[in-house]
DNA sequence: GCCGTTTTCGGCCCGACTGTTTTCAGTCG
């Protein structure tokens, strides 16, 4: 089950995308919009407030008030219910497809009956999209290549989507049955940046009350399979859920096993094949005797095949188990290392929570430092100007004295453009502490045009970090084309960090890119790129990335102490 | 539908880009 919140958050998208598909008020589907969001990013359970409580979220009224207060009371509201039925769900499903938004999602499903993305592919492939008015061959492609954008990442799901449900489930099952040994295994575990199901593992000589409370948990939609060791549920958002049961005493070879990957264990298995030993989910044996040698723990586990314990996010067989035998595994950055953030926003652009409230949210997390980065004005949609800038400056000064343990840097986000270049011209820059570069636009220039803006950002004494690197959204927009090599050289030799971006949809730099980058010798820097107090923990997820990358501690600007960062934001010729 | 008043209506994020047009609609950030 979703946070309320979330819940809440997801009811009201779908009235406001709703109402942009029957042609309803563009500015009521943009009031619930705004509410939707505020409310996903409120940081109280809204589950928990009554209507004048909730009115006091910016953004909601008497109207949306009374709708959650109903839904959270009955589960329904019919004013939205009523709007369903006039737009089957496969029609809202369209407007997930890049470049095909409401209106022309009407069209197809008024003109062509389309009511889902198959029959929208079929209907392309069968040429019925010539006919309509505003279509034409590009629209056709890009909604081909939007489609497989999407299937690319497939029935998978975010990390963070599968890591929420995979620790809810594990807490449920825990307090349901009493089990002293219950975790979440495979790629979640691993934190790969996306999920294809869930496996749980669970120690108990008795399996049959563990599997009764499994089915029936809240969030277990249909049974898949059941047995007395494993049980397959698919939850209500589709999703498959494992479960293990071991017993007790091969916890650790269960959990080593089931957490993988696939091609990590064959590496471990051949170990332990050429050591005369056989290693299986039910322990580490002695292939003549039979012997068991090592399960109770996976550190027991590995230290008998001889290595040390692997962190179960570099178990991709990326020279791990080698790096192991060599004693050369890397010391992993950890969240506790972490201590700043250093692009987070507020609403004064685009973010939901104000100043206070996300300083405040920082310094309990129990930051040493923190870097505000509203956007720059050449994202026009959020109109920034010098004064309000240096007013939220004067603002951040006045607030540094506010949490003692904690100093405020004043910075800045600011747009690439098409050339390289960046908002606003030195002097302005010289004012602020940090700034973060980033690509908002021009996704499509070819390789070399994306290299040189992106040398180009590294190449301005002003620019710090370059905040999510790649563009992408997974499953929804592909990254840029460029030259990364040739970017992570000029990040190496101008002092300029790349972002590991932790937003769950953008996770950017990936694992692969990040590994690529640190041969350059590159710093990064791990932000949340928080909207709102509830992002700041997504931190975790760029953490397991920049794990996934073999980061280190010292790879990190902000694991540092303030005076070694403030010295590499001065940059050379600065 | 929300909000903030010059309190009960009138404005609400707005400019760029794309692909379709032949002067602009739709989508995006």
């Amino acid at each position: 089950m979703a946070r309320p919140n979330e819940e809440v958050e997801a009811l009201l998208r779908e009235y406001a995308d709703l109402i942009e598909i029957t042609g309803g008020d563009a500015f009521k589907a943009r009031a619930y919009e705004k509410a939707a969001r505020a409310i996903g990013g409120h940081g109280a359970d809204v589950s928990r407030l009554d209507a004048a409580a909730l009115r006091e979220i910016p953004g909601v009224g008497k109207s949306i008030a009374e709708k959650v207060t109903e839904y959270l009371g009955t589960g329904h509201v019919p004013a939205i219910e009523e709007t369903r039925t006039a737009v089957p769900a496969g029609v809202r499903d369209l407007l997930t497809i890049p470049t095909l938004g409401p209106r022309k999602a009407m069209t197809l499903h008024q003109e062509l009956g389309v009511s889902s993305v198959d029959e929208l592919v079929a209907a392309v492939h069968e040429g019925r999209l010539r006919d309509l008015k505003g279509f034409g061959e590009k629209t056709e492609e890009n909604i081909l290549h939007g489609v497989d954008l999407m299937q690319q990442a497939g029935d998978r799901i975010l990390l963070s989507a599968a890591t929420e449900l995979a620790e809810e489930t594990v807490a449920a099952l825990t307090e349901a049955t009493g089990i002293e040994r219950c975790a979440y295994a495979g790629s979640t575990r691993r934190m790969r940046e996306t999920i294809g199901d869930i496996d749980l593992l669970v120690a108990a000589e008795d399996s049959a009350p563990v599997m009764d409370a499994f089915v029936r948990l809240p969030q277990t939609a249909e049974t898949v399979v059941r047995g007395r060791k494993k049980t397959s549920v698919r939850t209500t958002r589709g999703l498959q859920v494992d479960l293990r049961v071991l017993p007790p005493e091969a916890w650790g070879a269960g959990l080593q096993y089931f957490t993988g990957s696939q091609a990590h264990n064959i590496a471990t298995r051949t170990i332990a094949g050429r050591a005369g030993l056989k290693l299986s989910e039910y322990g580490l044996f002695d292939a003549e005797s039979g012997e068991r040698l090592a399960a109770a723990t996976e550190e027991e586990v590995y230290e008998r095949l001889g290595l040390p314990w692997i962190p179960p996010t570099l178990r991709e067989d990326r020279g791990e188990v080698a790096a192991a035998l060599r004693g050369e595994l890397p010391e992993l950055v950890t969240e506790d290392d972490l201590r700043g953030d250093l692009h987070t926003h507020t609403d004064l652009t685009d973010g939901i929570s104000s100043l206070t409230e996300m300083v405040d949210a920082a310094a309990a997390r129990g930051y040493a430092y923190y870097a505000v980065t509203d956007h720059a004005p050449n994202l026009y949609m959020q109109r920034m100007t010098e004064e309000k800038m240096l007013a939220q400056r004067e603002r951040v000064r006045e607030l540094d004295g506010r949490h003692r343990r904690m100093r405020l840097l004043h910075g800045t986000e600011l747009n690439i453009d098409a050339d390289g270049a960046v908002d606003w011209p030195g002097e302005f820059l010289d004012g602020f502490d940090v700034c973060v570069a980033s690509i908002h636009s021009h996704f499509r220039l070819d390789r070399a045009a994306q290299t040189r803006r992106l040398i180009r950002a590294c190449e301005n004494p002003h620019v710090n970090v370059i905040g999510h690197p790649s563009a992408r959204k997974i499953g929804h927009r592909a990254p840029i084309d460029a030259d990364y090599d040739a970017v992570f050289e000029a990040c190496a030799r101008t002092g300029t960090a790349l972002e590991i971006n932790s937003h769950p949809d953008r996770m950017d730099l990936r694992d692969e890119q990040v590994l690529r980058a640190r041969e350059f010798g590159v710093k990064f820097a791990i932000d949340s790129d928080a909207h709102s107090v509830t992002h700041l923990p997504h931190v975790r997820y760029g953490v397991g990335t920049a794990q996934r990358g073999w980061l280190g501690k010292d790879d990190v600007i902000n694991t540092w102490p303030l005076t070694r960062l403030r010295r590499f934001l001065r940059k050379r010729g600065r």
